[in-house]
DNA sequence: CGATGCCCCTGAGAGC
DNA sequence: TGCTCTCAGGGGCATC
């Protein structure tokens, strides 16, 4: 997402903003697109899972998906996103009643905040007090940073009894990793998602090191997992769904051969999937 | 301190 | 057709 919104985004000037329900999990201030309005993006980042574009008045904007957010992009006379019928549409770009932000840039570009399920959240952070906030006073490294290695995981996993599953989704462990991921990643390590933290060995710990990044890698490279609501910026939908190893296979044979049948399993009130056979 | 369950919210799909 | 139930890329909070 970060990669698709960069080009009208970063560099360019916010000419016009507006917000249409403003009631998700963190309301926005009442004058968040005024003050959003004439900015310009310094920078367009990503912390973690969340969206980072610092302003140029010392203000961060950040953006987080939850669970069923996602970002547009409207090129102005540009053919319509695939899909979206022509009667639902707003300055010529379509709208749906799930659209909450809407924001244009001088690139020229509309970007549509859409969220049905308004888990997601938008809010204006001090750029200088960033790191010292509470969304991110506590985040662990980066996946994809050198920071990431069997050495870290055996230091922060020292003692954790709670499942290795688990920890992976534990923000503060590592940053970034969600469901799909954590069990791609557990079982191209070939490490059972129940094994406790603490008890996974250092040689398993550096191949889920491995894993956590290829995984990452090859995922951001497909354009992201499309289950229900993911979709690229342009409208077209990720690809690497088609490639889950567990995620959603639960009664289908293990693609390794082994003979084994995926499972699926609750966790700390999450599904995983995983092959009884090859992650032991 | 850390683990667990519940909750926020909407929509899709299955089963009856 | 319509009801009820379960499930979904996340994470904050109360409760043990």
């Amino acid at each position: 997402m970060r990669r698709g919104l960069q080009p009208v985004l970063e560099g360019h000037r916010i000419v016009h903003a507006e917000t249409r329900r403003t009631d998700l999990r963190v309301p926005f201030p009442a004058n968040f697109a005024r003050r959003l309005k004439g900015r310009r993006v310094k920078r367009l980042w990503r912390r973690a899972k969340y969206l980072l574009a610092e302003l140029d008045n010392g203000e961060t904007l950040v953006v987080h998906l939850g669970m069923s957010g996602r970002m547009s992009v409207h090129i102005p006379g540009a053919r319509r996103e695939p899909g979206v019928p022509r009667s639902h549409t707003v300055h010529g770009v379509a709208s749906s009643r799930h659209d909450h932000v809407i924001i244009e840039t001088d690139a020229p570009a509309q970007i549509v905040f859409t969220d049905p399920r308004r888990f997601g959240l938008m809010m204006l952070i001090d750029t200088e007090a960033l790191g010292a906030h509470p969304l991110f006073a506590a985040l662990g490294p980066e996946p994809l940073s050198q920071k990431l290695s069997a050495v870290y995981l055996n230091a922060v996993l020292k003692g954790k009894k709670t499942p290795i599953k688990s920890a992976l989704l534990d923000q503060r462990v590592i940053a970034g990793i969600g469901n799909i991921y954590a069990c791609e990643a557990l079982f191209r390590a070939r490490i059972s998602p129940k094994r406790l933290a603490a008890n996974v060995r250092l040689r398993s710990l550096g191949a889920l090191s491995l894993s956590i990044k290829a995984v990452l890698r090859e995922a951001i490279a497909a354009g992201g997992s499309s289950l229900r609501d993911h979709k690229r910026v342009d409208g077209n939908l990720g690809d690497f769904q088609h490639s889950f190893a567990v995620y959603g296979q639960g009664g289908q044979p293990c693609p390794t051969c082994c003979g084994g049948t995926i499972r699926r399993i609750r966790q700390a009130g999450r599904s995983t999937f995983f092959c009884p056979k090859c992650q032991s």
